[in-house]
DNA sequence: GTAGCAATTCAAGTCGACTTGAGGTCAAGA
DNA sequence: TCTTGACCTCAAGTCGACTTGAATTGCTAC
């Protein structure tokens, strides 16, 4: 199998070698060994760095992405706790979703405030409804495994 | 008009005070006035934070959610790149959908590594696919205004 | 062997969005 | 009038995710 240095890596990816070496540190990633002091990395750490940056532009924290898609393919966290977090995307989709028809319609409308606008008010409303519809489900606690 | 004082906006928004303070020195929002020191906002303000927790959790800067929607009513980014905005949340969506998906099949996937999974590795495929199809829009440069 | 150069380590710095803490002020109620 | 408590200001601290800088290290090429 062909070993990848970081620079290549951080190529390929656009991840930056400081970056590459922090995510390897907090156990994101992992290399197979080095070459003198130079790290070596499979081919495998390019999908992981798409995964990670994935996972970080919706907004999760590196320790949360560890947990979900780990370097060694298992995921930590229990079934319903993924769940949980797709459940949490979801919600996010649709904040999105408000969010993006009021800037396209604070972008055509003619209202001198927008804050005035009824569409608009009926938008905040929208939002403000999700937000209390919202279910507060609790983190599933994890069983240590024996 | 009623005027609210900073503990009851907070109450009801749920936004911390030194938050609200925050804002305010931000130019987010502004007070009407004050009460001895004491900050009075209208209710108007109620709505506006909702608004500016939507941006947040959209991922915007500060900063970015002034421009969209400046506490004068009046966005102080022009409509191109207000539609630039909104093209961008559309990727995030279908950014978030993806990662979406991958979670909820790593919630079920029996493969013992995620990694080595074909479906895994298509929605990856996909999640680069997109980020390559991604045209990089600049931002349309505001005019200053005679 | 030795020069060059990329990669390494480790500590410290940065950035945004707040939070915290110390000390100050003032409208309102007893 | 005096006290109380909420709110104030301002500086400093925190947190996550890196970045930066200085001082090595060790292949590779000459």
């Amino acid at each position: 199998m062909k070993l990848l240095d970081i620079s290549e890596i951080s190529k390929q990816t656009g991840v930056a070698a400081s970056a590459i070496r922090h995510y390897e540190e907090k156990g994101l990633i992992t290399s197979l060994g080095r070459r003198g002091l130079k790290r070596l990395f499979s081919a495998d750490v390019l999908d992981q760095l798409a995964l990670i940056t994935l996972g970080k532009t919706a907004g999760f924290a590196l320790d949360d992405i560890a947990k979900m898609f780990g370097p060694d393919g298992r995921p930590a966290l229990s079934r319903p706790n993924l769940h949980l977090k797709a459940d949490e995307l979801d919600r996010q989709i649709e904040r999105l979703s408000v969010l993006r028809d009021m800037i396209r319609h604070v972008a055509e409308c003619k209202a001198p405030s927008h804050m005035e606008c009824p569409k608009f008010q009926q938008l905040i409303r929208i939002s403000n409804r999700r937000k209390r519809g919202r279910v507060e489900k609790k983190r599933v606690p994890e069983r240590s495994k024996p």
